[in-house]
DNA sequence: TTATTTTTTAAACTTCAAGTCAATTTTTTC
DNA sequence: GAAAAAATTGACTTGAAGTTTAAAAAATAA
């Protein structure tokens, strides 16, 4: 009990660094942004940091994996739901959006893991995201197995809809004339178009 | 004319430098090519890069206004045409997807250029793609007024549009099963779903 | 060939950030 | 409240990469 909660405070540490290292990684460029500035948003010093992560790429590597975990939960719960395919994947898609525009710095850090990570983290975070990118496949399949969607290729039609999803946070601002439900769901519904 | 000629010279010299910039900083991030690297791919030093270039910074900068330059110069030909907008859309979706995967390296090192280019660079490059996005804009809105297409919302189409396009070169792969043509003439026909 | 200009080089210079660590402070435990 | 454990500090080391420069080499012109 004391344990966890412990743990629980050092877990709400580790992701109060991790925020803010996503938000300043996502301003500035990687070597731009420094260890110190990382520290200095949290009134640390670059040591601790130290003491909760190995060092820079895995803190990078970190912030992958927070918001890739939680995206495969969230589209684990869509695809348990009893919805016909193109409601599981309207639901997939407004939600990547809202969640994207949410997590606006994280997301923004998630672009070209290739050129941020090397080869042991790029392996594990390339595996959740394709991981994630199944389920889309998936509601796809389903719907043109059932006749609702016709005959397409699937995974040109993912790397159709994803992109654009993800395209959303470099975009977006809180300011512009539509809002985050706005935004999901008109995008959602044009995209649906190229399935039916 | 012998003016001429070195200028060309120089011109060559200049491009070399900036594919093999392009080449290395699409595989690694920013800080992890190093001037001397770029140099060494060609051969030379990294003191003789700036004889032709002001600092590594103009060196992205030249990156991103060398395709950006050209794109522009490809679309505007093609709004020149008297094809229908679907027809000039579609032209536009295919050369750029053609042109994506041509100069893959140069394509991957322009996602981002907030994160790497600093204010006075940035607003330039910036105006320049607002440059080429705006003849998606003028295609999809002739289309709307011609009747060709159905009422929609313009922008949000275009960011639908010009993000799918990007991807390709993420994933574009010239050993995978579908040559460069067979992807945008897929891709352009999925993404003409939505406006017709 | 000689003189002049252009280009390249290699080394030096500068700056700066990642990562380490022993000492100190804070928190927890009993 | 004292002892033990956990967390924080900040000075230090290290190495690396961008940029400068004076001299050498190569190309061009006369």
């Amino acid at each position: 009990m004391r344990l966890s909660l412990r743990e629980r405070k050092i877990a709400k540490k580790k992701e109060d660094i991790l925020r803010s290292a996503a938000k300043l990684l996502s301003e500035k460029d990687d070597h731009k942004t420094t260890m110190e500035d990382i520290a200095a948003e949290l009134l640390m010093t670059k040591g601790s940091i130290y003491y909760y992560f190995k060092n820079k790429e895995d803190l990078l590597y970190q912030c992958h994996t927070m918001i890739l975990e939680q995206s495969i939960e969230r589209i684990e719960k869509i695809s348990l739901t009893d919805g016909s395919p193109a409601d599981k994947l309207k639901k997939a898609m407004t939600e990547h959006i809202q969640f994207a525009i949410q997590e606006k710095s994280l997301f923004n850090i998630m672009v070209n893991p290739e050129q941020s990570l090397s080869a042991h983290y790029l392996e594990d975070v390339k595996k959740k995201r394709a991981q994630y990118e199944k389920y889309f496949d998936q509601f796809i399949a389903e719907g043109i197995a059932s006749g609702d969607f016709p005959s397409l290729d699937t995974k040109m039609v993912r790397m159709i809809i994803l992109p654009a999803l993800n395209g959303v946070n470099q975009w977006y601002s809180p300011r512009g004339e539509k809002d985050e439900r706005e935004i999901a769901e008109l995008m959602s519904n044009y995209l649906l178009r190229i399935l039916v």
